[in-house]
DNA sequence: AATGAATGAGCCTTCATTCAT
DNA sequence: GATGAATGAAGGCTCATTCAT
């Protein structure tokens, strides 16, 4: 109730708009300057209240981190007993909508793409720690869906496939180049989370049959 | 024969160092200074060559895709006639293989990655345009291998599955914070374009039978 | 009887701290943040007590100035009657004495020799009081010692070059690259004062001699 | 003949004026916009040239060393076999005429005045091995005049002695505070010098002496 | 044709101080 | 009376670019 406390309001305003600002200029382009100016702040407020510039990133991470794990769980709030099928899809969709939240969470997804494709090596601890983490449940799920016979490796593969359709087509259906080619519709979340899941479905069935009758390679 | 213009081997060089920097560092932080100094080259030159580093940038990108696509043609060589079957498997290995060519290419790469997450705006004309061209294969062979029940949509997602797959795990093979996660072997490429085809395939298929029944969804 | 004010206990732990700050890093280098921090007390305190920092550095001065003049008065506690050479001898003793006390003097000592090498032009005043005033003692005694041919010049050279010896060799003994270069013992200080004094008795009585002779030079 | 190299031009204004700065400031509070207003240079020059301030110190630094090298030799070109008390009299006059020279040489006095009382460390090496040098003679001449009963000890206090005799009377002649307060004849260096020659003799005779009859301490 | 020298704009950060409570 | 929050000014430094040769 009331207002809140004269410096927490700054340095929330300061947390919420650098979210802004790293996600969309990246780390390394984003400038005091701007962020303090959108931020209505001098810009000395960021060394005052964060330590420096990396210290503010790392914050902006964990905080971010904290509201998206709270929000969105990577698996949909089934217990571990459902069936394997529906917590791959619960998976999908918790990405997908990871990344598609309007609010703070595709800020979250721009700054992972941007330090998975060029790292700054600030939050190489708290980012790995996550993403160790988010694999968990579909790593648990693809294990039953692909059977005794996939190795680690394989198990690791189709999470790689599955995840990658997530981000990529993520990416494809909402920035830039990708987006202007493909004149895809970007409200489709539905439509694609379903896509996502039918492909990944064959795709584990035929690799699950592939590794049967290994001989045919 | 008589020894090659001057001015062509700095030019020269500084194409190929500036190529090495700028999928190293990225177009922003890839600093005169360090392409200058790394070509045995006068901070000058990249003005004076290529009128800024915007145009150097250009000109690196346009000199990789030509040598790209020399190397590795996307449709593999096979005629357009060809089972559908065998030329998306030879458009998933040419995909890898420009990635994981140990000489110019993944250097392509590494740039146009950068431009799809973190884009300068520089190249959005030539990428697209390259993008444009680097569909038609896999597009054509999708829409024999889905049916003419798929609509132009379905075959777009299912091109960003499977682009999405080669992009995504050929990072998580490669580079930072994914690799170490997953500890896989970076040199499985044969293994791995399988494991994409196999998938893939798969994918196609349950996307093929879904659009045959589409009240199940 | 009765607790001290708090505002007092403030004000004397930062009088306390700020000298050693400004002892170890000069005027210029101490900064609020390093005197608040090491006195447990909020950035704006030095201001809110002593006005400015200028303030603060001018108290700290006549503080340490005071504590320093009751523990080793310059005469040695010897009446202006007694032998001359003790007089000297006491007053190079005071001299060291407050040069290697433990305590708080050595860092007026710090404070007097920074403002000597490198004024902050903040002490001007309160310095030259004090410096006139510590004279005194020894230019009497000098003039008694040098005898009534010596000019008030060849009195303030002898009673350079003796304090001089005070100043150097101390800053010799105890601090950096001299220290290191000369491998001396900082713990004798009983030694480096009889050495002192021995070499500027004999300085004196070659002064005298010379007066007594001025043809030769 | 002819005009200097441009570059080179620019870079002895900036040694120049920096060393006047350095001296004038010390190396804290001298600054990169006051150097290069009065070299008449743009501020990014120091970095351009000398990599960082620090550079530009070390190499104003190095610079002075070695034109007051050439200039004021510290055994007055007397040879080793000299009369060691001629040779000690050159040493106190060269030391005097390099902090009284009106041209370069009172900037590198006042740089190591400062290091020595407030050092930087970024001169540790050059400055340590600079003052090991410049001890050879005056050490040399020392142990003759003090004969063979002399410790190494006996010598160094004696060496400081004498030093700190030149530096600090140099000191109290010239600058602030001591010479207002002494009215000393700043331009009288020969008086000095003789002053100097005449009281470290004395106090020479006087310690050897001492060491003759060590009982009477 | 090519380059060493120079620069203006901008970056992150520090600091003594002031403000609001 | 005392302090956490905030700030304007200034600092060293980097960088793409331009200039003079």
């Amino acid at each position: 109730m009331g207002k809140p406390i004269r410096g927490q309001a700054t340095k929330d305003k300061l947390l919420e708009i650098a979210g802004s600002v790293f996600a969309e200029k990246g780390y390394r382009d984003a400038t005091h300057a701007e962020i303090c100016r959108r931020a209505h702040t001098n810009a000395a407020a960021i060394n005052y209240h964060f330590g420096s510039k990396e210290g503010l990133y790392r914050a902006v991470f964990e905080r971010l981190i904290q509201k998206t794990e709270a929000l969105y769980p990577l698996d949909g709030g089934l217990p571990a007993t459902a069936d394997p099928e529906a917590r791959l899809r619960a998976f999908i969709q918790a990405r997908l909508n990871r990344i598609f939240d309007p609010d703070n969470h595709e800020k979250l997804h721009r700054i992972c793409m941007l330090e998975i494709f060029d790292p700054t090596g600030l939050l190489m601890e708290p980012l790995s720690r996550q993403l160790a983490k988010d694999r968990e449940h579909i790593v648990r799920a693809l294990r039953e869906l692909l059977g005794p016979q996939a190795s680690p490796e394989d198990v690791t593969w189709c999470e790689m496939s599955i995840v990658g359709q997530c981000f990529f087509t993520a990416q494809g259906i909402r920035d830039g180049v990708i987006r202007t080619l493909l004149n895809l519709n970007a409200d489709d979340v539905k439509g694609l989370t379903e896509h996502i899941v039918a492909f990944s479905l064959g795709g584990i069935a035929s690799i699950r049959e592939r590794l049967r009758r290994p001989a045919e390679t």
